[in-house]
DNA sequence: CGATACTTGATTAACTCACTCGGCATTGAG
DNA sequence: CTCAATGCCGAGTGAGTTAATCAAGTATCG
């Protein structure tokens, strides 16, 4: 159940976007310096988002990189599916990703438990992800604890 | 955000063996038979359950395994936590299994959105699997869709 | 032109996953 | 007691993934 650095590493780039959204373009290594991230390794997740349809990009000087698309359009769901694949913890209860699962005993059954509890799991992780946008993902704020 | 074949295959010999609890014990390869479960592997996984304390076993002629836990007091969360670790995407959001971020350049600040996010998702993983027990698990009926 | 910066593809070291194997310890039957 | 069945345990392995790294491009600006 965890999140790979190349989805986390993407995510805190897109963060920096979001704060020069409509402001400025950035740069692979102003990026890599801020977030603490490997520049080349960088480069990849950048060229996938790219090829996502969520940046754009400026070869040359002056070049780098900027959103294509609003922060409110863009949610944290959409990313991780872009750089990990699907949500869905087994394959058999994804939507964006369905794949019947071919050893299970219950493959042929009309019901399977394990996909009744995964099936549950996924949602609740979409119903999160997919609607947490990178504005808000930008102006998180610590919320007042009550413990 | 995948569970493993280890989470998957202890999950369902937990199941076989609620579906016999407190009447037999069941060996290794009728496990392995009614599940499709490799049986060497299986194994593996069952010691780790019986070191954990889900299971207890006899050797020899007439051996096998049982639950020595009742199936209301086991969840799902436990189980994939004895053989996946910590529910939590990321380590820095882990209740059971906290540790801080290194690289992160939010470590040592008051806030991380990521923080905040994956944290939201861990919690609402852990609300499904810590209150799913295996005494549900076996007993799961598909629900009447409206869609 | 030449410096800067993105693009692309290949390569790699380390690690994890999903098994697999061999040998040992314990139990029950004959 | 011996033998066969079964669980216990540690080590090993091949395939695949992760997280980079590198080298050789191509576009852009000054």
């Amino acid at each position: 159940m965890k999140l790979s650095k190349k989805s986390e590493y993407g995510l805190r780039a897109l963060l920096e976007l979001t704060l020069f959204y409509g402001k400025a373009t950035l740069q692979r290594h102003q990026i890599a310096e801020r977030q603490h991230i490997p520049v080349e390794f960088l480069e990849q997740i950048l060229l996938a988002l790219k090829r996502a349809g969520l940046l754009s990009s400026r070869r040359g000087m002056k070049g780098g990189y900027m959103l294509i698309k609003s922060p409110d359009e863009i949610t944290l769901g959409q990313v991780i599916r872009i750089l990990d694949g699907p949500l869905a913890p087994i394959s058999c209860v994804s939507k964006t990703a369905y794949q019947k699962c071919s050893d299970c005993p219950y493959a042929t059954k009309p019901y399977c438990p394990l996909q009744d509890a995964m099936g549950e799991v996924r949602n609740a992780i979409a119903d999160i992800l997919d609607h947490y946008t990178l504005s808000q993902f930008a102006t998180a704020r610590p919320a007042v604890r009550t413990s």
